[in-house]
DNA sequence: AATAAATTGTGATGTACCTCACATTTTATT
DNA sequence: AATAAAATGTGAGGTACATCACAATTTATT
């Protein structure tokens, strides 16, 4: 067995799940590959017979929209990509790209529905990730629709900060291009708004460095607005 | 077993998965509801320890956002509702609220779980309807953001018309507030943009009743912006 | 280190849509 | 049928944000 799957199977909370056979079987059918940021992991519209089994890094997740890019989610390793592919058409309906170096495990649709059919508690782990995003999605569309750009770019901040980097300093790995398609603003208003909570000594930042300096405020900012 | 519990698994493609003995096991863990429109099925933040079935009729699904109702999804019969608090933490993280006549089974979570155990092709299929339910939400998202109010409300009715009634012609379920809240406007535009649309001949409608006279140009401007 | 490419900052201007306000119509309730 | 409650229509006015335009900076490439 390659020695990455054992490591896989303590990280993932549904390849937990899997025997030691399972694991090894899997181990046959999942190749381990790099990618740098940038890189696309899948592509939208493209045919696939995979799951992507994100190991370690960061990605975005995002669908052409009817008139530019719109990321719908940021994800964080451990995480499996593609899924709807593998249940449906094998085409897939949206693109993931990596936002920060990536370690990815391409599966085998088959060797992937062979577990689902045979393991029940992994199969519950993943119906309960495929739960969870339904619920993120709902939240962050009604945030992302209802507040203004103060508040969702406060938003995105504490997102970073509170659920990927467990930081109150990091670096911002979407440009602010990125961040108007995250949260559907233009990239100038990103940048206005930056610059007011800098202003404001809410953060400080410099190039893609961020540090919050009032994390009170944001959270304010974050409800009402 | 109850005799309407072989009509469901006749109708929902998991249900039909099932076999005799499962149906009946489950028709005894089960409840069949009638609800009128406007009335609750979910309410976001209770308590619950049951699955939802809709066995017929249309509900929405909402969640309170920052500063109002944000209708995330309309669901048609059949359908299961409730699932994320089925793996979650059973508190309810949406409602769901009548929109047009509905039955409803409720299902105990734990004969629910018991089936998704023993049976992986019925948890195959729950797993194809969520990953399609996190597709539809993506793309809903899109679009709702992205497009301008004309635009937006051309897919609402194009939904109601080719997805929901296969029909030209169909009575509206939605109020123009409920409208207001599926794609992020205020009431007052709704009413603005539906009757700019009868004035250029492209639908014609009083009260709730719906007729589309022009799909093509619908189309158009669903496209268009 | 030099050059090109990508990303960001900031002003001026425009506009799509929201909000408020009230009249009118439709639907529910007694 | 009468009355109350919800839902809709429509004008006037304001505003948050987009868009355009170009300069300044940062990051990538040779």
């Amino acid at each position: 067995m390659k020695s990455e799957c054992k490591i896989c199977a303590i990280k993932s909370k549904a390849a937990s799940k899997l025997s030691d056979e399972e694991i090894e079987e899997l181990s046959f059918n999942c190749a381990l590959v790099k990618f740098h940021k940038g890189d696309s992991l899948i592509k939208q519209g493209t045919f696939s017979t995979n799951v992507a089994y994100l190991r370690s890094g960061l990605a975005k997740i995002h669908i052409e929209g009817p008139y530019h890019e719109q990321i719908v989610r940021i994800v964080k390793a451990p995480t499996y990509l593609g899924l709807p592919t593998t249940f449906g058409d094998k085409i897939n309906q949206y693109s993931v790209t990596v936002i920060e170096e990536a370690e990815v495990c391409f599966i085998d649709i088959n060797a992937f529905r062979d577990l689902l059919n045979s393991n029940p508690d992994f199969s519950y782990e993943i119906m309960l990730e495929l739960c969870s995003n339904e619920l993120e999605v709902f939240h962050r569309c009604a945030n992302r629709t209802q507040k203004q750009i103060r508040g969702k770019i406060a938003d995105v901040i504490l997102e970073f900060s509170n659920k990927i980097y467990n930081a109150n300093s990091f670096a911002m790995p979407l440009t602010q291009e990125d961040i108007g398609n995250l949260v559907d603003s233009s990239r100038e208003s990103i940048s206005r708004v930056m610059t007011e909570f800098e202003k404001d000594g809410i953060i400080r930042f410099s190039g893609k460095k961020i540090e919050i300096l009032n994390k009170k405020t944001l959270l304010l900012i974050s409800a009402n607005g």
